[in-house]
DNA sequence: CTGAAAGCGCTAACAA
DNA sequence: TTGTTAGCGCTTTCAG
């Protein structure tokens, strides 16, 4: 491998004096676009080789107006959530020669706007971001942009273009209706008090109509600011039941904070699912390993993933109405009765 | 909010016509550089925003040949480990005005050399990429491609540029240093069976040189393959102590699975640190909030990214050596008898 | 199958 | 303080 040390970039320009090739021809060779002959092919992908050339997409862009990037704008990596959101994008796109650029917000809207603005100066293909909820800057944005723009996460709202993931109002509901089908009546929540988050505010508000229906209301209620950890599981868990020691069920916001709570539970002797049931959300696998496996409702992160990559890159078009809904899977786990 | 609907995205020149003021001023007005009058900015950003305009950075890279991108190559995100690299890349961007953009390589050297490819062909800033082993297209890319390179999360080895990390033999010599002290004599460990986890298999190498040292060998050790869960760690405790049913410690690669041995190891009732003792790696906080808190080595993820991206971002000089050194810290949790 | 010319949208450098 | 000119490195388009 000649490494010649150069200080400026290598050009097509090089590649082309090189192999003695128009430059026009090298960027056919290099692109795999338009015929050329075995023999020129071979000229110019040594001399790139041997250069060590490596193509400016910075000006190929501009020359094409077009760009292979698809903007994914997401609230955070530091949870699991989105992190596999990311994988099942990130897998469906592999073979579609677009690349995933990430962006994240902390669920701050004005950060949101400032990612979604610098993002969409680099003119993706398309974008995708997480949720139904954006500012009026963020709606104008993406109103005009002329790219598929795909809502991920949440279908309980108006999508701007297309909107991929699962209602969290059901899933709240049909968790619900399995804690009454079980036979639990003094149910508390815990959960994060993010004003931003529209997802957990969600699946609260559907699981309390069911409960409603039921004539049930939330006998206790936990809310906490910042991440979620095992240990912040425990302590709201301690918290809620020192308040109201007759509960016998808790439905935490997330997989983490339920674990801790089931741990915390455990210690204290708790007859779980007998006398307290639990359940979370998301359906992290991660988890599997605890003494007991957490009820949970299965948020379809993977999948959410793909099928917002896919209708990106064009593999599946864009449904009629604009939403693409899965279903929340209710996983039973160990932490709730058996009907 | 006017928002016109074009099919052809705005370009500067539209919002010189709709300002009365030059391509050439508008510009500098939108990147606050140079002398404006105040008039004139006010006329501009007026235009701008009414039309929604979004700058087009594409074109701006190639004319100003620099691009406020700095590529961040690492091979997963489905652990915690590299999230946090990340946050810490992020946080301490953030005021630079240069943007991270992650490329994943799930451990692999073809794709790690395929992402590495591709992100130097945006032309960024600087690069910042996992581990001191690279392929030797991927060293020839970068030895020469005149930009900060900064190697990450490792120090035991040479760096084409830059490298910011803890040292994983020193972290496994360390360790097995305080089990010694504390008494433990025959130890097993579990880890990944992955060729490509080089830090993995450097810290088990410092580990066993330590204990070398002190006449002692591995009593047993188990490997495994693909991610890390609780149930993988419960899963080759159970068989590593049917094998070996004397081992008084088991050394994890990772406090994930440690965090899974630990459990089993609870539910079977041993006596946890008396007759067995327990470590991982990482120092995860996530985990904090076990029935007890693993002891482990915090790996310093989050201030390796930052001293990264310190360096990237020219905050901080490149050391004379291209080496910064920070320490792996013992966190003694309660898994080990205390000396 | 190969090449020449024109320009993508912006900014560096200079001029006024 | 503002404007003009000339590219940045590539690809589109059209001609050979």
């Amino acid at each position: 491998m000649t490494t010649k040390r150069t200080s400026r970039p290598l050009t097509l320009r090089d590649v082309s004096e090189a192999s003695g090739v128009s430059e026009m021809t090298v960027s056919r060779v290099l692109r795999n676009r338009g015929d050329v002959s075995a023999a020129t092919r071979e000229k110019v992908l040594t001399a790139a080789r041997t250069l060590g050339y490596v193509p400016n997409k910075i000006a190929g862009g501009l020359a094409s107006q077009r760009v292979n990037l698809v903007a994914v704008i997401i609230p955070s990596l530091s949870n699991m959530v989105f992190p596999e959101v990311l994988g099942g994008i990130s897998a469906e796109l592999d073979d579609t020669g677009l690349q995933p650029v990430v962006g994240v917000t902390n669920y701050s809207p004005s950060r949101e706007d400032a990612v979604l603005y610098d993002m969409l100066s680099w003119r993706p293909s398309g974008v995708i971001l997480a949720g139904l909820e954006h500012s009026l800057p963020a709606r104008a944005m993406l109103d005009n942009v002329g790219l598929p723009v795909v809502e991920i996460m949440d279908i309980d709202g108006d999508a701007i273009d297309t909107a991929v993931g699962i209602s969290h109002r059901r899933a709240g509901a049909e968790m619900a209706a399995e804690i009454l089908a079980a036979g639990y009546r003094r149910i508390g929540f815990i959960g994060t008090h993010m004003p931003e988050d529209h997802r957990a505010r969600k699946r609260l508000a559907g699981f309390e109509e069911h409960l409603a229906q039921a004539g049930i209301t939330l006998a206790a209620r936990e809310y906490y600011q910042g991440g979620s950890s095992l240990q912040k599981g425990r302590e709201l868990t301690e918290r809620i039941l020192a308040r109201e020691p007759e509960l016998d069920f808790l439905y935490f916001s997330n997989d983490m904070i339920g674990a801790g709570g089931l741990l915390w539970c455990l210690e204290k002797g708790y007859d779980i699912p007998g006398k307290l049931g639990l359940a979370g959300f998301n359906g992290v696998d991660l988890l599997d390993g605890l003494p007991m496996r957490l009820t949970t409702t299965d948020a379809r992160r993977v999948d959410i993933g793909r099928r917002a990559a896919r209708i990106v890159a064009g593999k599946e078009p864009r449904p009629e109405n604009g939403i693409v809904a899965l279903s929340p899977t209710f996983l039973p786990g160990d932490t709730i009765r058996k009907g």
